[in-house]
DNA sequence: TCAAAAGTGTTAGATTTACACCCATGA
DNA sequence: TCATGGGTGTAAATCTAACACTTTTGA
């Protein structure tokens, strides 16, 4: 310890992450039962430890990577939570981040090794300490965010219908929308581009799909700061 | 220390607070010289550690309570600001706040005490550390809120005039608007109540009082959850 | 009497919402 | 041939934005 700040108590501080994913139509999240004391068994949220020499986004991304196998995701910080007694077994201040993935992206040996599930976001069970704030806050900063800006491409493979994409924004946001409107609403938007190729797999008749331009989006004079 | 999270390393964490005020029509925040090394001089939030004994909007509270000797404020947290190299002297993780305070409220001799000023958001030095990016999260967090919630009530005292509400919103929302729009907007409000009471300070011919009826807002059907 | 802030309505344009039918296909 | 999901336009209602003059009063 320096010279700087003496007598100052210092404290464990975890990162918990809230991956969301999108499959069957439903907005899910990663969750597993607890394998160390205490709290073992009780469903929870992934998390660990944040490190002497790395930042706190930098554990964020480190856990998750760990967790899911992959990099460059979309990922927010939720916010510090910090109860004195809100970890039972000692003193833990956990910073919450949720992150956003396309399922198909993650790998299912991954999801076994650590032994996390996907739970549908309106089934979610009690979850260990503050968890279930943690989801609560996560999910809303999340709609918040995709009724501002486009991060929803992030829960979807790069190609996908409009119906999916209205799917996801339902199953978000928990309300249905109108079908006209919504395809309108993705009409004027000019960084959802349609293609040529079709998706047979949900439909007889196939369905254009489509695909995010992060280029025309981040062009775009709306969006400019 | 327990037996259950053995090998990892703790951390000093500090709650960094960010005091916004209005006053002759500007918003303000309150920032002081830093009186400690390292960064001794630099402008700079008014801070302090998080004790072991305490939750971390305890801690908030306390450090905000210290510095303004105000208690009851509306103070949100903004997010927790973890780099490893944040503060020169020793790793430390801030969590940031924010508190909305009537100036008129705030004791001139703890301001002194505590060497602090307030300055224009629109003019603000070069902050110690991170401090600059827990500002403008601040308040582009409190812009956010301010446009869906009734919190500016909270930075005015408990009777104003339509005209220090309207300068409030500009301030903070760094735009002009419509006179007429926002009066017409205000009136739509009805947990914003006439009084018949007139305020002669700012204009010869006086203007009517207005008050926040928080009771009346958390019955409103719209703002209901 | 005049400078300074208070107060007050209307209209055009833009945005949002509600709503129903035909199409293409594989089973 | 029929069940399934894909695809399309219009009209009414609502919301937003622009805009200018009269009132009161203390100096």
């Amino acid at each position: 310890m320096t010279i700087f700040y003496q007598d100052h108590s210092k404290v464990l501080v975890s990162v918990d992450c809230i991956i969301f994913g999108f499959d069957e139509g439903q907005l899910r999240i990663l969750v597993g039962k607890r394998q160390m004391d205490p709290g073992r068994g009780e469903w929870s949220l992934y998390g660990g430890f944040v490190n002497a020499d790395e930042g706190i986004d930098e554990a964020a991304n480190r856990v998750i990577l760990e967790l899911t196998g992959l990099r460059n995701l979309y990922i927010r910080q939720v916010g510090a939570f910090g109860s004195v007694d809100r970890d039972p077994g000692e003193r833990v201040i956990s910073i919450a981040y949720y992150a956003l993935i396309n399922v198909k992206d993650y790998d299912k040996s991954l999801q076994e090794q650590h032994g996390v599930e996907w739970i549908n976001i309106e089934e979610m069970p009690k979850l260990f300490s503050d968890h279930d704030d943690m989801v609560r806050r996560a999910l809303k900063m999340m709609r918040q965010k995709i009724s501002c800006e486009p991060i929803g491409f992030n829960l979807l493979p790069s190609l996908f219908t409009l119906t999916q994409l209205q799917k996801l924004y339902e199953a978000v946001m928990g309300e249905e929308v109108d079908k006209r409107n919504f395809r309108k609403r993705i009409k004027d938007m000019d960084f959802i581009e349609k293609t040529e190729l079709i998706d047979k797999e949900s439909s007889k008749r196939g369905a254009f799909l489509y695909r995010f331009n992060r280029r025309a989006y981040r062009d775009d004079p709306y969006f400019k700061l």
